[in-house]
DNA sequence: GTAGTTCCTG
DNA sequence: CAGGAACTAC
């Protein structure tokens, strides 16, 4: 059946026709709506799509019932359609609309009530149709399309979108659900794309067809407004079957929507169908019912462009957060070493997971991030400003690798996955999860923005080091950049927000997290450091090297990660003098009354600082160096050494001597 | 000189 | 947490 070779043709896409000069793209396509609308890849999308989509249906089911007279199912309808279609090719007059398809191929079985009068109507509506396209390139849709099959009409459409679509795009802001895939519109014709001279054409067409396609909404509201009342009947009847056909529809989503070329295909079906359903409007009284039969197509076009968009993105970005692996070590529930009570007259706590109050570390991240910097960034703002377009994004990102569901041709392996993948991220960057995706019925709880743990780290922080090592990167190329270069064309355009969600998207993704080396240091790096002070106090630089692999080491970033565990050791000493006076200031008389335990406060306030989520097992080992750090802290007060200028360094020449061993897992880069 | 550290400041 | 000053050590 024409069914499945069309359906076929959705995602097998042999470049065997990429010559022909046969733009068949509308019409067959929106026949073949027409008919396989069960076929479409309907996914589990959004909660305004279904309605539409259950709208539509329903309205189908109206016209079938009470204009067609036919009593054939959908899918008999479809096989006759096509025939018919194929049949009449080359004896109907000028060029047949959607409607005429259908409406001719159920009228050999059920009768058509049609009368030839109305026929000659509609064919001159059509030629008024094209008239208003104002354009040969609509004509050679309508004639070519009588040409040839299904199948291979929807092939050569799509392969000459594939081609078209490296030289031209356009740049269109649409105020409705279509704008996400009409940035990837093409060239609205299907021939080969040695055709530079049409495509000028093909954009005033797109325009105008842009044009119609509003009027017809409002038209359509209008139609609507007409008919709900009689529609809502069979709306309560049909449910149900919408429920099942979406369910069986979702499967085969990726079978048939792969990528823009068909989004592509989609809308020129849609704006196809704008145009004649404009024209039709003017004959209101005689085809109100076809005119509401095309209203269902498209908007059951729009809605499956949407969905596809939206779900394509959804699906990439959630394959990427199952795939993330656990960042951190988790405490596991072990029996806790408890040296004794702290003198602190506290309350006891219970455990180490016990709340903390919230600090404010992502303003620390941010701020530090900005200075330590600073040096680098030369070329923030300019690189702010730049917004690559999106064929440089493309040809950027054909390194970044990520497993992606599509039934591809070998061509578009070589191109546009990456250019796809490039517009999905950039998609998800530019709206981000307060738009389309906060709204996503089917998003999922890894996606929420609000989730804890995710928000450890700071966005902002990771939009300077974005910036910053894009100004290194645009200087002298980098082995391992690749990452990072990506990360700045998708990121620099939006600033902060966006690059703070792609420093979020890192920290979920396996790829982005893993295989992106950095030339500075990120705030998952400060995380890791902060865990190592538990074993370390006082790293080597070599130490440091061989546990940050991931890091490209310069004079800078050393003292920067030296600077770091200073800094974590000033903190530690600040806290031990404290609690020694502290001590000492409640009377503690024996210095072996004063031990360190989970429990204790020194060891929350530690804990809060160098692993504040709380979420690694701090070794024992550092337990007893913190109750040595803390005696030799209150001997020397007790002793009243503190006097001298330099009475801490004797402590620090204990305390560096108890570093232990880092575990080796602190080694991978991946660690984090 | 350079590296590493502490101390101070913001 | 970073910058800077001051100090020490090699």
């Amino acid at each position: 059946m024409n069914l499945s070779l069309a359906d076929q043709s959705m995602h097998s896409s042999s470049g065997g026709c990429l010559e022909d000069d046969k733009p068949e793209v509308i019409l067959p396509c929106f026949r073949r709506n027409l008919c396989e609308e069960p076929l479409a890849p309907y996914s589990n999308g959004s909660i305004i799509s279904q309605l539409l989509r259950k709208t539509i249906h329903n309205k189908r089911v109206l016209d079938e019932n009470h204009f067609y007279f036919s009593g054939s199912v959908a899918t008999a309808d479809c096989g006759q359609e096509d025939q018919s279609s194929v049949s009449s090719k080359d004896s109907t007059v000028e060029a047949v609309s959607p409607s005429d398809h259908t409406s001719s191929g159920a009228s050999p079985e059920g009768g058509h009530p049609l009368t030839d009068h109305l026929q000659a109507k509609r064919a001159r509506v059509e030629n008024i149709i094209r008239v208003m396209a104002g354009s040969p390139n609509s004509r050679q849709h309508c004639d070519s399309e009588r040409s040839d099959t299904d199948s291979q009409e929807t092939r050569e459409a799509r392969e000459s979108f594939r081609e078209n679509k490296r030289k031209q795009r356009l740049p269109q802001h649409q105020d409705h659900s279509t704008a996400g895939w009409q940035i990837n519109r093409k060239p609205g014709r299907s021939s080969s794309d040695n055709c530079n001279t049409k495509e000028e054409e093909c954009h005033k067409l797109k325009e105008q067809l842009h044009s119609m396609q509003r009027l017809l909404r409002q038209l359509q509201e209008k139609f609507l407004q007409v008919y709900s009342q009689e529609n809502q009947e069979y709306e309560a009847g049909d449910a149900t079957g919408v429920d099942s056909e979406h369910d069986i529809l979702g499967e085969g989503r990726y079978a048939c929507y792969i990528n823009p070329e068909e989004r592509f295909e989609t809308n020129n079906r849609t704006v196809a169908a704008n145009c004649k359903d404009r024209t039709k409007a003017a004959d209101y009284l005689v085809h109100q019912r076809e005119t509401l039969n095309l209203q269902e197509n498209l908007k059951q076009e729009l809605s499956k462009a949407v969905n596809d968009c939206i779900d394509r993105v959804f699906k990439n970005v959630s394959k990427d957060m199952d795939m993330s692996p656990q960042q951190c070590v988790y405490s596991s529930p072990e029996v806790q070493i408890s040296l004794g009570t702290d003198r602190k007259s506290s309350p006891p706590h219970h455990s180490q997971a016990e709340e903390m109050p919230a600090k404010s570390g992502s303003s620390e991240y941010c701020e530090s991030s900005e200075t330590q910097t600073s040096q680098d960034q030369t070329e923030a703002l300019s690189l702010v400003v730049r917004k690559p377009p999106m064929t440089q994004v493309g040809s950027v990102t054909p390194t970044m690798k990520r497993p992606y569901p599509m039934h591809q041709t070998p061509f578009q392996f070589s191109y546009t996955p990456t250019l796809h993948e490039s517009h999905i991220l950039e998609h998800l960057l530019k709206y981000g999860p307060h738009s389309n995706f906060g709204a996503l019925p089917c998003m999922p709880p890894s996606m929420d923005r609000t989730s804890p743990d995710s928000v450890d780290l700071s966005w902002d922080a990771m939009a300077m080091r974005s910036k910053v090592t894009s100004s290194h990167f645009g200087h002298h190329h980098h082995p391992s950049s690749m990452g990072t270069v990506a990360v700045d064309g998708l990121c620099l355009p939006h600033v902060k927000m966006e690059s703070g969600e792609l420093q979020s998207l890192a920290e979920r993704n396996p790829y982005l997290s893993l295989n992106i080396s950095f030339e500075g240091l990120t705030p998952s790096h400060l995380k890791k450091a902060k865990l190592m002070f538990f074993y370390t106090r006082y790293p080597s630089s070599n130490v440091l090297k061989t546990f940050f692999p991931d890091v490209k080491f310069n004079r800078c970033i050393t003292s920067q990660l030296i600077k770091w565990f200073s800094n974590f050791r000033e903190f530690y000493y600040i806290q031990m003098e404290k609690f020694a006076r502290q001590a000492i200031a409640e009377g503690v008389r024996n210095v072996k009354d004063i031990t360190v335990s989970r429990d204790s406060e020194l060891f929350r306030a530690l804990n809060m600082h160098y692993n504040k989520a709380n979420d690694f097992h701090v070794p024992n080992r550092f337990l007893e160096v913190a109750e040595i750090t803390l005696h030799e802290f209150y001997n020397a007060i007790s002793a009243a050494k503190d006097s001298d200028s330099s009475w801490k360094k004797a402590i620090y020449k204990v305390i560096c001597k108890l570093d232990s061993e880092i575990p080796e897992e602190f080694k991978t880069s991946s660690y984090l």
